[in-house]
DNA sequence: GATGAATGAGAATTCATTCAT
DNA sequence: TATGAATGAATTCTCATTCAT
């Protein structure tokens, strides 16, 4: 095989998008290294350059989609110009979402062939995002609009129901299905932080009327 | 090794149950069908007699699983003398557990080593017990303990939550780390299901205070 | 490939012989479990069946090896009617060797491409043979013929002397050089045990008179 | 990596060290070159610049190590002011350690995990020390302190014996064992060589005494 | 002289599955 | 029904060596 050389930066790179995609696509268990540098066009030796195990490179595909979605959550949060109405608003829905990458992350957190990856993933999410939204709940109560106790145990819960349960993929629902669990979902929110009535409602445009 | 012959429904159960108990201690995809028949002390050919592929095993076990828990729900969901608020604190609660065989539904799904025969079964969980609990709910919205609309989709978040989030082996927490949760996640499902605040509230002894 | 059943017995035996043939001709290290299965003609999954690993089949090997040596001195240590001064000829000249196989043993004990194996056997062979040549010699020793103190301690150093040295190919040796050092051993060994001079003399023939 | 210039006897030296250290520790086999490069902060091409291969960075250490040893022999059996008993304990003992580089030539040979270094460098250290010892037996035979025929044969036989046997890792003796057959070895050194029972006797204090 | 990214042929081992008896 | 020897593709990982810069 000719030998190409990339800089480490673009070469690793390669190697991590490459794994995600497949592992995405096949599931980690199910996914060779060999599959993937065959893809790729690069040789064994040079996967384990960079990576020294298969689950080293897991635990960079990980943690790369964590800090993105992190990252996201905390610009959120940290916006000094809105409320913690519309900051809540926008890290439980989905329909912020709106640059490809974001999405994809949302995407691969859930695919079906991908247990171990997406398993990971949810748990951890769910660990990191949550102090991120108790702070908000806090501001929310402080501004009158939640009336919450326990702010990061009950975002956690209401994290971890909201993961698993609106993936129309995970538990194959239809999308009219996903659409009443997520209307169901917001009212639970609702009761849950406080919120009055309907705070939410706009979160779940019903994807039908259109059609 | 000397040739036991069984019937065939013995067999059968033997491998199924073997299977089953070494799945949840080392994960199915770390057990391997040698350690089955080891255990068990058949010889391969006879495994795959009864079962054509490992895969096939699973599933026998998955739907085995889900009967028991399914059977033992609709049994206090039945039962004509009980009403929906103690129905519900039995079916949601771990203080229920009754025969050894179908222990605690929390319990059954929740195993350490266990991670691929916990997810495929927690999904298929909650799609299965949901209607029942379903049920439940609108009793209980006739007796006027409850108060809540959707009770499907209701039910089936509140179950999402419970089962992933108050596994203190998925998310690592400590024993008082899931008390507290488990205290917040009760007021979540009173909240949700419009029940008297303080309803559950015997659902959640703390198990710090004698400490 | 054709699948061709033997008896376990044959098999694994068929299996110990080619490895111990592999091993002596290239060396354990460089002999890959490759090798060996493709000089039978047998799957990888044949040779794992039967032996968990490289090693211990090495072991396998060199317990075979070892327990034919022992077998021969302790026939020969335990034979009633030799003396003392005739059964340690026997069991420290090379002349002694009869069958083929034991002399195999021999040769595959000083192997040039074959440290590993070399090293491990040598070493094990000093180790059980001088209690059964410690014994001849406290028998020499009640006989007249032999006066050594430290039975034990002498015949190893003089066994692990005569081991290593007196193999031509080890150190590069041409016939008459070892001719020479095992003329020299014999009156070392002589000394050492207090046997009279030239009690060994027809241990070594010089093999250049015929010549 | 900042690229750091040196002479390159200085480079060569630094790496061959290194190797050596390395060899010593974990055995030649399982030290890898990326070991080497990485202990000394030096790139692979550069390795590969000074040695052609693995192999010959071993060569070269066992030169190294083989001069190191004959120098200094050469130096104690050279030494006109000494008489023939004292050179022969010198070389024979372990008491003669003097500068750190060349340590004793027992320690030497004999490393823990070193097997391989350590059996090239045993059968090289016998050819090339027997000559240095047997010219000091022919002065010790004039002398009159040593009776013994054949000195370079006799010399081999016993330099092979003490070498491998009284190294207590490679036959796994206790220090008390490896004492009592140093001390048996020492009798029959002496009777080999005809010197006078005790010559040599200061040459094994008991390490037992003063516990 | 020096770098270090890239190579790729192997290594040992695993394991679901098959099949002659 | 039952056995267990046999299969072989697949897996992860190693490491001496090369070569463009």
């Amino acid at each position: 095989m000719a030998r190409i050389t990339k800089t480490p930066e673009e070469r690793r790179l390669e190697i991590v998008q490459t794994a995600e995609r497949l592992f995405r696509e096949v599931g980690f268990t199910k996914c060779s290294v060999d599959m993937i540098i065959r893809d790729i066009g690069v040789s064994k030796g040079t996967f384990y350059y960079y990576f020294k195990s298969k689950e080293e490179i897991l635990e960079a595909i990980v943690d790369r989609t964590l800090v993105q979605i992190v990252e996201m959550a905390e610009q959120v949060a940290d916006a000094p110009s809105l409320d913690a109405l519309t900051k809540m608003q926008m890290l439980l829905s989905d329909s912020h979402i709106g640059d490809d990458d974001t999405h994809d992350i949302a995407e691969m957190l859930h695919m079906p062939e991908n247990r171990e990856l997406h398993e990971i993933t949810n748990i951890q999410s769910v660990m990191r995002l949550s102090p991120i939204l108790a702070k908000i709940v806090e501001q929310g109560n402080l501004e009158g609009v939640f009336s919450a106790g326990q702010p990061l145990e009950t975002v956690q819960f209401l994290l971890t129901g909201s993961q698993f349960l609106l993936d129309g993929r995970l538990f194959a629902f239809s999308e009219q299905e996903v659409h009443d669990r997520r209307v169901v979902a917001q009212q639970i929110i609702e009761k849950s932080l406080g919120a009055k009535p309907g705070s939410f409602d706009f979160m779940n445009p019903n994807p039908m009327e259109g059609k």
